[in-house]
DNA sequence: GTTATTTGACCCTA
DNA sequence: TAGGGTCAAATAAC
C-alpha cells in the first residue's frame, strides 16, 4: 500500500487543525469562563462550561478520526509528538509488513488462531490528555500479561467488527497505580457507523458534563475531575507518545472489563459493584490513551486537580497546546 | 436465549 | 524461541 500522499495529508492536517484551533478557541472560552466568579445557578451565560467542554472534546475527538482515516492509506502512519509542549505531525513509513497474508491463506478460515500482525507502536505517537470518550463501542477479545509490566494488557476490537467489517482494535493497559492511570493504544480506524460516534455519550442521571467529567483523579469524586485539566498534552517518552485520555460509554465499560477481570485494575473507588457487568459506572483513572499506527497517546497524570484548580491550570495549558506550531507544519508537508 | 467476558491455545514476529 | 496478538470454547451476566 502507498503512503499518502502530500495532499491527501495536507487536506487530513488542515481538518485537523481546524477542529483543533476551535478547540482551542473552545479552551480559551473556557478559561474566561472559569474565571469569572461563580454564583449559583450561574454557569456563564450563553454557552455553558459544560458546553465549551464538549467543544473542546469534540475538536479532539474529531481530530483523532481524522487522524486515523490516514491509517488505511498505507504503511505511513502519521506521527504526532507532543513534547514539550509542541505538536509535531510527520508522516512515517511503517514499512512493509511482513505479515504473513500468504500464510493466512494458507490457514483455513476456522484455523487463524494467533495470526495476526505485530504493530509497530513505538515509531510515533501523539500525547494528548483527554478527559472524555471516544465515542467507539469496544468489545474485549483478549486480556495478557505483558513481559516487564504490572498490569495485563487487555485487548479490545470493535464492537462492528463482524457486522460492519470494522478493523478499529485497541489495547489497554493500567500503567499506574495512583493515580490509576491507563494507556490506551488504538491501530486502525473505524470504518463502522457507529451510532456512538457522535457527541460523547453520557451515562449519568445527571448531565452530560458530569459524566464527560469521568473521574481522573481516583480519590476524588468523579464529577469534580472530569475535565483533567491538568495536562492536555505531555511528554511521555523520547520518541514522543502521545495520550490521549479519555473515557467514554464504551471506554468505560472497556476499561471496566480490565478492571473486572483483573483485581491488579480494580479501581478502588469507582468500579461500583453495584453496577452490572455492563453498566455505565465510571472507572475513575486518568487514561492515557496511545494512539498508533496513526498516533498515539501518552499523558502524565495531575494529581489533585479539580475544576477548582482548572481555570488557574489551564493558563498553562493554554501554553502547551501550541495548535499554531502544528498549523506551521502544514506548508513544509507541501 | 442472547450477548459479553474470560482464558488457554495457537501461531506469527522479532 | 520468547513474547505478543488473536481466536474461540467455556463461562458469566442480563
Amino acid at each position: 500500500m502507498d503512503l499518502p500522499n502530500p495532499q491527501q495529508l495536507r487536506t487530513i492536517l488542515e481538518t485537523v487543525i481546524g477542529k483543533l484551533l476551535k478547540g482551542k478557541e473552545s479552551a480559551t472560552q473556557l478559561v474566561a469562563l472559569l474565571k469569572k466568579p461563580r454564583s449559583s445557578g450561574d454557569r456563564g451565560g450563553s454557552v455553558s462550561a459544560e458546553e465549551l467542554a464538549l467543544q473542546i472534546f469534540r475538536s479532539f475527538s474529531e481530530s483523532i478520526s481524522a487522524f486515523s482515516s490516514l491509517e488505511g492509506k498505507g504503511n505511513g502512519i502519521c506521527q504526532i509528538v507532543a513534547a514539550d509542549g509542541v505538536v509535531r505531525v510527520s508522516s512515517v513509513d511503517r514499512g512493509s509488513s511482513k505479515t504473513s497474508d500468504n500464510s493466512r491463506k494458507r490457514l483455513g478460515v476456522k484455523d487463524r488462531r494467533g495470526c495476526y500482525r505485530r504493530r509497530n507502536v513505538a515509531q510515533s505517537s501523539i500525547i494528548v490528555s483527554s478527559t472524555v470518550e471516544d465515542g467507539h463501542a469496544w468489545r474485549k477479545y483478549g486480556q495478557k500479561e505483558i513481559l516487564n509490566t504490572t498490569y495485563p494488557r487487555c485487548y479490545f476490537r470493535c464492537t462492528h467488527k463482524h457486522d460492519q467489517g470494522c478493523k478499529a482494535t485497541k489495547q489497554v493497559q493500567r500503567i499506574k497505580e495512583e493515580p490509576v492511570m491507563y494507556q490506551t493504544t488504538y491501530f486502525g480506524h473505524h470504518t463502522c457507523s457507529d451510532t456512538l460516534m457522535r457527541a460523547p455519550q453520557i451515562i449519568s442521571d445527571t448531565d452530560p458534563m458530569d459524566s464527560c467529567l469521568l473521574s481522573f483523579e481516583t480519590k476524588a469524586p468523579i464529577k469534580q475531575n472530569l475535565l483533567y485539566p491538568n495536562r492536555v498534552m505531555t511528554t511521555a517518552t523520547a520518541t514522543g507518545n502521545q495520550e490521549f485520555k479519555d473515557e467514554t460509554q464504551s471506554d468505560v465499560s472497556d476499561n471496566k472489563s480490565c478492571l473486572d477481570s483483573s483485581t491488579m485494575l480494580q479501581n478502588p473507588t469507582t468500579n461500583s459493584e453495584t453496577s452490572g457487568r455492563r453498566s455505565s459506572n465510571v472507572n475513575g483513572a486518568y487514561h492515557e490513551e496511545v494512539v498508533s499506527g496513526m498516533h498515539s497517546c501518552s499523558s502524565t497524570p495531575l494529581q489533585g486537580l479539580d475544576m477548582e484548580d482548572f481555570s488557574t491550570k489551564f493558563d498553562d495549558l493554554d501554553d502547551h497546546l501550541l495548535f499554531d506550531d502544528m498549523a506551521g507544519l502544514l506548508p513544509a508537508l507541501s
